[in-house]
RNA sequence: GGGUCCGUGGCGCAGACUGGAUAGCGCGUCGGCCUUCUAAGUCGAUGGUCGAGGGUUCGAAUCCCUCCGGACCCGCCA
């Protein structure tokens, strides 16, 4: 119990409650007994409520509460100092804080780095997150996607499961082929910025050209049949696209005019990008190339901003070689083509998700309360969907894991629902209920509606470099003393740090408004803020130097004030807060904790003072509890993928 | 239209899964603290019918129902 402070010294009043409750011959479940921390600091460290408990036995919850604190008395205790009543009915366990400053100092000094993790079962994992289609930068929500997916992965690792981290490639889309089309339009016109930038600007552009022709020719359609109504409403959609192609003009004219004229003057280039992407599935060599170039470009870029935030994959799954041309894509549908969960209509093969849903009684588990709406596995072209292609990887992601967790924005609840019900109709229903799809809410912008479609999003390039051009300004006004490279390094972890920050520290399921301010934060509950105490703690203890390890024993009665019992107790929990945020998959959990212990670590910073200490024992004490807090800081912020300075 | 999620001081959030003691934090505004380890810090003041209404309970921000508001989904897109 060495690696969880905390943690014991809740097993501890849990041993005395359940010993008392049991002399009491009041019977109880284990998980009725819940120890809570009180929301005032003077009822003690943990409290139990005996109300539940006391109302099924029949008695009082005062007296009972009363008998367990007598009881408690003559309980073996370790780091448990007193037990009081308290509040009509509370049990108010207190810590002894000598006893446990000794252990947690001792635990995060001996176990270092390893502090907060665990063994674990080392649980196969794999998460798969980011995964952007290669048709343009990573915005700002996709951002969201890879800070959500890397903290979940560190938080797992960190609660001892055997993770890996995958990036699919979803090459075999009608976008990518869309993209890929306009892509072979450009011709000899001069290619400039970053890669994955110029993807989403061909696929833009390409994506307006086709929807105006197209649209246009719609409403010739609908006036010359007299839908006046109709057409007027086309004509807005068309406003629109008009809108967003003359922005894109005005960015690359020649590339634009190049790509739009050869759209505009082609018969149906609906029907081209079809035949693209058809001639891809089966392979040939001409759409490869194309395709695959187009791919690669994009994903160049992908890596380029991974790297700057520290995020990293252990495997990137290309769509194509996993599902189509492994065939495994079409075995799939073979499979439930063979079930009486598929019909073909009209040429396309058809998944009944309602019928699956009522025959494995799935209608209840997963909460639907309506029809599931079918799902279409297979194109009267003979092409397959996304979805599709989506079961055959998840069968691929099972022979290489116990466990798969895919990190998806929560609009592609359906389609991941339908995945789990594909699963239960090959027969796969075990994998089904081992698979968790992670959503997440999206991330809005003030204004407008992002739409890679337009060409309009703010990418997640932009925000860092961004947020390192202000986090520059700061440093330079607070610490002109430094040396220009070291300003522009601080400035970039800073920078860099709180936009992980402002993307982690909300919960999953809360959309997101972006707004500068509020992702640019340099103040309180950021990541400078938690930046900042940690290269105090560093500083500290560069003034110390090492010789203090070796003058003696710490004292570790002298931490008697409130301050430094505070942030010990927060330093013990660090343990119990990441098995929880693992068990619940929830890393803002990581980022909440971490700040709460920043705020303490200051108040200790202000009020105790540690280098000026006189007493040697007292001294070595507070050095070891501001060594302890380093340490804690850089593991937290590693488990959010945030660097720690030494100074700022 | 149907379904899912969200709604907590002027703004941004935590607490909800597992009901428990006067609902926490940050920003903002106003006023303090640098001859003491980095003031990206800290102290105080200000500010809340926890969207509304019912219900369950000894006890509800938390569970249930209805309604209101917002987002998302309901494609031979992903």
């Amino acid at each position: 119990m060495d690696g969880n402070p905390f943690g014991a010294f809740r097993e501890e009043c849990l041993s005395i409650l359940r010993d008392a409750l049991g002399e009491e011959g009041v019977a109880i479940t284990e998980g009725e007994i819940k120890l809570t921390v009180p929301p005032d600091p003077s009822h003690g460290n943990l409290s139990f409520s005996t109300h539940t408990t006391a109302r099924r036995a029949g008695v009082e919850p005062r007296a009972l509460a009363d008998r367990i604190v007598e009881r408690a008395k003559d309980a073996q205790k370790r780091l448990v100092a007193k037990v009081e009543g308290a509040g009509g009915g509370y049990v108010n366990f207190f810590i002894n804080e000598t006893e446990f400053a000794e252990l947690t100092l001792n635990s995060i000094t001996s176990m270092g780095k390893d502090y907060g993790s665990s063994k674990g079962n080392g649980e196969k994992v794999i998460v798969e997150h980011t995964s952007v289609n290669p048709i343009h930068p990573i915005h700002i929500g996709g951002a969201r996607n890879a800070v959500i997916g890397d903290c979940l992965s560190r938080i797992l690792k960190a609660a001892g499961n055997d993770v890996r981290r995958h990036f699919y490639i979803d090459d075999v889309g009608l976008q990518v082929a869309q993209a890929s089309y306009g892509f072979g339009k450009i011709g000899g016109v001069a290619r400039e910025g970053k890669s994955d930038h110029l993807i989403g600007f061909i696929y833009a552009t390409t994506s307006c050209a086709m929807n105006i022709k197209a649209l246009r020719a719609e409403i010739e359609r609908l006036k010359s049949k007299g839908k006046d109504e109709d057409a007027r409403q086309k004509i807005m959609e068309l406003d629109d696209w008009v809108g967003a192609a003359s922005d894109l003009r005005a960015k690359n004219e020649k590339m634009f005019d190049a790509i739009s004229g050869s759209i505009m003057s082609t018969e149906d280039p609906e029907a081209e990008v079809a035949g693209l992407l058809r001639r891809y599935e089966e392979r040939h060599k001409e759409a490869v190339r194309l395709i695959r170039g187009l791919s690669e470009l994009a994903l160049a870029g992908f890596k380029e901003t991974l790297r700057r935030v520290d995020i990293e994959f252990d495997s990137w799954d290309w769509e194509s070689e996993l599902a189509s041309w492994s065939g495994e894509a079409d075995k799939v549908v073979e499979r439930l083509s063979r079930t009486d969960f598929v019909k073909v209509e009209e040429g396309t093969v058809i998944l009944d998700a309602e019928l699956t849903a009522k025959r494995f009684n799935l209608k209840e588990r997963y909460g639907i309360k309506t029809e599931v709406p079918p799902l279409t596995l297979k194109r009267s072209d003979g092409t397959t969907l996304y979805t599709t292609r989506d079961i055959a990887y998840t069968l691929w992601k099972f022979e290489r894991a116990d466990r798969v967790i895919n990190v998806i924005s929560i609009e592609q609840r359906l389609p991941q629902l339908q995945l789990k019900l594909a699963l239960y109709a090959l027969g796969e229903g075990e994998m089904a209920e081992r698979l968790t799809h992670f959503s997440y809410e999206l991330v809005h912008l003030p204004g407008y509606k992002m739409s890679g479609r337009r060409g309009r999003y703010v990418t997640f390039d932009d925000v860092i470099d961004e947020a390192v051009e202000r986090a520059y300004r700061e440093v330079s006004v607070r610490s002109p003393h430094l040396s220009e490279e070291e300003r522009k390094g601080i400035s970039e972890l800073v920078g860099v740090g709180s936009v992980r920050y402002a993307l982690i520290a909300v919960a999953s399921n809360k959309p997101i408004t972006f707004t500068w301010e509020r992702v640019l934060n340099f103040e309180q509950n950021s990541a400078p803020f938690i930046q900042y105490s940690h290269a105090r703690a560093s500083n500290i203890l560069l003034k110390a130097e090492g010789g203090w390890r070796e003058g003696g024993t710490p004292d570790y009665g002298s931490l008697n004030t409130k301050y430094e019992h505070d942030l010990i107790v927060r330093l013990g929990s660090f343990p119990e807060t990441v098995e929880e945020a693992a068990r619940t998959l929830r890393p803002e959990m990581i980022a909440e904790y971490t700040n709460d212990m920043v705020s303490k670590f200051n108040l200790f910073y202000d009020n105790v003072p540690v280098l000026k200490t006189k007493e040697g024992g007292a001294r070595r004490a507070r050095l070891r509890l501001v060594e302890a807090t380093k340490t804690v800081l850089a593991n937290a912020l590693w488990l959010i993928g945030i660097e720690a300075p030494a100074r700022m």
